[in-house]
DNA sequence: GATATTAGAGAGTCTTATAGTCTTTAATAG
DNA sequence: CTATTAAAGACTATAAGACTCTCTAATATC
């Protein structure tokens, strides 16, 4: 079990969307650069984040991407659930009782991991990183 | 990412070890029925588990698996390690600087989800599903 | 309005990991 | 010695991840 590197390209992108100072949107291909990975591959991981309403994205000349006005608030469990989806890490598919047990301990471990990516914001990560 | 269906096995696996009162050991042929699964996939998965030193096997007529002494303190991450591995679920692998703030946060979230893993013992588990 | 530039969408490929199967070998009880 | 059971190894199938290539749509600038 891995977080797949979209998950790792897509915080690294968001971060540095965040430290950009320009009010002119970036190129996908500028991005891309910095993480040493294809513009058009990084531009799906991209094109999810603008669905999600955490990226906005201009075309043509002179577009790109920037994050969208309240990025401050957005957390990483917000741009994990958009890359990797929001389903449980666990599923027990055994038909054995009404409730699994084992199923309600590995949700819950999963949780606590959840609280702690949820209360990480962009706007900590850009502080302690500038 | 997904916790991997062999996880899942050896989890409910040790569970049936831990809630049958037998002194025998189990035939995997048994335990493998109460998972629908083959046996010889869950004699791999068990292998690691007696690998781990949780589970004990003994080959020939009447033999089969069982839990070793102090398996009362077995904990959920002790077999999540045993068959996922041990490193950590996110890797930057980029190089820019030495300390990449994203990656410190990803292993802090992992280690609350760890800790809750760790502090479940099949002990606590076995109490609630008997 | 034509052209250059940039994002988005779709199909296709390559690689890797998961989830198995099948077959053979080793241990052990009776 | 034989039946039974775990362990090991090689192999296959399927699915997901990690891309690439090509085409289309939007838009700024001339």
């Amino acid at each position: 079990m891995k977080y797949s590197k979209a998950t790792n390209y897509a915080l690294h992108t968001i971060l540095n969307l965040a430290l950009s100072k320009s009010s002119k949107p970036i190129g996908v291909q500028t991005l891309a650069e910095k993480l040493n990975v294809s513009p058009t591959y990084l531009s799906k991981i991209l094109t999810k984040l603008v669905k999600e309403g955490m990226v906005s994205s201009v075309s043509g000349a002179n577009g790109g991407y920037s994050l969208t006005r309240g990025w401050e608030s957005i957390s990483f469990l917000d741009i994990i659930f958009a890359i990797e989806g929001k389903s449980s890490l666990f599923e027990c598919g055994l038909d054995h009782g009404p409730q699994c047990q084992i199923q309600k301990v590995m949700l819950k471990s999963e949780e606590k991991m959840e609280e702690e990516l949820r209360r990480q914001t962009l706007a900590d990560l850009a502080k302690t990183s500038e």
